[in-house]
DNA sequence: TTAGTATATGATTATATGTGCATATACTTG
DNA sequence: CAAGTATATGCACATATAATCATATACTAA
């Protein structure tokens, strides 16, 4: 025997990948990035992202199920906005992350 | 005219895509759980994940090209462990805030 | 009601990714 | 050297996802 050692249920660890798996796409980041001064109609982050009218609507509806966008109706126009406060912080993490790792690979060129 | 207001590069959004992207697999959050009390072998991370030795391996090479984890040969063994800190934070930030929108939700189920 | 505008969605296609099986590689021991 | 063990990888397959085009829906104004 032995084998079980589960320590975080499968449902939790799959709530977390879907969480992140929002966040795991350029154009989807490019826009919660425009959206990061305030809510933004459709046709607003279109133009900012420079992404097609259909691609933009559908990575919004992605961002919408994953819990992390608010949506507000306004005539025929559509704003979304962020949602959750906690993306400030995630996008923060990485970035800085990132950041900290390429000034350590200049460094190692540079020596 | 007008189109053009990117404020983050292609190339940086990517870079933050790839590294969330890491972060979206059941598997892998579960690889990283269990390293979180410590470097394990590849052999400790099949036995307490519960995944096959090859889809071990390559969910463990991932991580590794995402920069999230530290390897450490060490005669047959191969020793894995967190090599990021900033992945601590983000999977608490992202626990948490799933932790409280599933509280609302329970709380609009109750009134 | 009709025409027009903003957003969403169905269908399709191309690409990426996770998994399992078998096997290769790297290392140790006898 | 041969045999055995730990890890990595090539191949095949199934599934998921992003992008595009065309069209549908929802709303406004004339």
């Amino acid at each position: 025997m032995a084998k079980k050692p589960r320590v975080m249920t499968d449902a939790a660890l799959g709530l977390v990948a879907r969480r992140f798996a929002a966040l795991a796409e350029p154009m989807r980041l490019r826009l919660l990035h425009t959206l990061f001064d305030g809510e933004k109609s459709v046709g607003q982050l279109v133009d900012l992202s420079g992404g097609t009218q259909a691609n933009v609507s559908r990575h919004l509806q992605t961002l919408m199920d994953a819990g992390v966008l608010t949506r507000r109706k306004a005539g025929l126009q559509v704003f979304y906005g962020i949602g959750d406060k906690s993306i400030f912080t995630l996008c923060e993490l990485v970035c800085g992350s990132l950041e900290q790792k390429h000034s350590q690979h200049a460094k190692s060129l540079a020596r």
